[in-house]
DNA sequence: TTGTAAGCGTTATCAG
DNA sequence: CTGATAACGCTTACAA
């Protein structure tokens, strides 16, 4: 079997008491005993067993990130962000595929030390069973959830992106996004076009993409130019939407304008020119693991809050 | 904190080892009082600590998966499948999208039982000193590791799709792919063309697709298109770049024919019809799974081992 | 059928 | 500075 602090402290002569304070490079050990007991330990491979420190220490320094739907770019450039950050912060992030209740019984059986979900409504919520036993944020949009929520306003960016338009002088606005869902943030786009663009007296329409990935959008938008056509000024819901979107306007680059929600950087690699409105990942990731990492470290209760982050609009140029 | 076995053990006036054993249902303890246990453990909403299982058991019921490159939609289709198939088979599985040596020793950390790797050449290669630790298995193309490793017979794949285009009539191939790499998958489908059309005695072209993504695959493709033209039997080396080379022959649809790398369901709402030739999603996982989990249960040591999988052709109609 | 007790690999406290 | 030792929550002989 694995090597342990007792087969070290053996082959030292020492106490594995000792031998654990040596690898913590506790004050309490010589300078000398601890560097023979690092190299002894790093000869025999070993490998501190994480079970057994949690569960003396109720650590075990690791993120569980529940993230049921695994195939949208966009969030994988955030479940990147957020890896990087954890790993700054000093915790390993595991991921699960899984539905979202199993995953999170699982880390908490694990032992983990939070929890991050990538919030979809419903389907996406925990039950209070596990969120009384384990720091939980998530990332979505505002709902009454007993636990912190990263809420990226949807409807500031949808907002922005139709003054634009405005100020673009465009006469009527088209807005490509999921229409027929329960997803709130696809929800919460849609109706704040409605409302501003009736506030501002502008002309919109509301086209389905079909759903939220980009061949999705891409196959509904073909049926839709069967018979309509695009106006100049599009708001599209998604990066993914915008890709599905742009397979049917290559040669139209330079006549539309097209503002997209999400904010991340494959929009730079975009053939054409385009503006894009949201959170950067960067940001979204650093929030939520700061707000997760402060009530793990000062053990705070899970609890209804709302962390806004507010998106900006970015100019691409053309690549 | 959190409920153990010895709280339930005290509200029901029995000894926490009962507990224990009514909760795994264990033939040793009366109906009645495995009833009376397990409806006051739901009642105390009772998590049992991994940590302390393990460290007893020695198993963690847990399977890391290593996937570094989390953004091809071909592989997050696998993903998926394996996921399924290691919950089947009684087993947890978590993700990591960290560096494989990362990965690897965190998941010997927190002693999972098993880990899977996608193995991309040797940037993946796991060492020694973990290998020597825990049952690993490979998915990717047969090379030199000292460890299990599950071989798509990407060369035969390539075979096959050569083979229908000559049977279609076709004079000449068009292969598209990633050219410039070290990813053993994407060179042993490049040379095996080579090789294989020069066999066959038949005109081939290498087409450079600028990437493995559909993004990558789309904007060289363009650039390619504008002083080239491509011919009517097309190899494409994977589904992402299969979606970028689409991008580009909406309207060509029926008189080309595409034969595509990988084996996955969304081939079927691909808007043309298309031949795909690859491995089913679902048998890989399947075989991954079963491989790894008897060698866990075995407790057999990693050893250098290549199990074959050949690919199938199939066709997808117009959808 | 139930209870007792040893032990899994650590950390942390307290004596030496 | 170093070494015993209790404790973490659980499983599993073995004893009652």
């Amino acid at each position: 079997m694995a090597v342990t602090l007792k087969d070290i402290a053996i082959e030292c002569g020492v106490s594995y008491s000792t031998v654990s304070k040596a690898l913590k490079d506790s004050p309490l050990v010589t300078e000398a005993t601890k560097r023979k007991i690092k190299a002894k330990a790093e000869e025999m491979n070993y490998i501190p067993n994480n079970s057994a420190r949690s569960l003396v220490s109720n650590k075990s320094h690791t993120i569980g990130l529940i993230w049921p739907a695994v195939d949208r770019v966009a969030i994988t450039t955030l479940a990147t962000q957020v890896n990087k950050a954890l790993k700054q912060a000093g915790y390993f992030m595991a991921v699960s595929i899984d539905n979202p209740v199993t995953a999170a019984s699982k880390f908490l059986e694990l032992r983990f030390d939070g929890v991050i979900v990538f919030d979809e409504g419903e389907y996406t919520t925990l039950p209070d069973k596990i969120t009384n036993n384990i720091p939980v944020i998530a990332y979505g949009v505002a709902r009454k959830l007993p636990y912190p929520i990263i809420n990226v306003h949807h409807d500031w960016a949808m907002k922005q992106a139709v003054d634009l338009l405005i100020e673009k002088g465009y006469q009527t606005i088209d807005y490509i996004g999921e229409l027929h869902t329960k997803d709130i943030r696809q929800i919460v786009k849609k109706e704040t076009i409605e409302k501003y663009c009736k506030e501002k007296q502008i002309n919109f329409r509301l086209v389905d993409s079909g759903g939220l990935t980009e061949m999705a959008t891409k196959q509904t938008i073909k049926e839709f130019l069967k018979t309509e056509t695009l106006h100049g000024g599009i708001i599209c819901g998604s990066y993914d939407i915008t890709m599905g979107v742009l397979h049917h306007l290559d040669d139209l680059e330079t006549k539309k304008t097209i503002v997209a929600y999400d904010n991340i950087k494959q929009f730079k690699s975009i053939e054409m020119p385009i503006y894009s409105v949201g959170v950067p990942a960067e940001q979204i990731a650093e929030s939520l693991v700061k707000h997760l990492t402060r009530n793990i470290e000062t053990d705070r209760k899970n609890k209804r809050e709302v962390i806004d982050l507010f998106p900006t609009l970015q100019y691409h140029e053309k690549k």
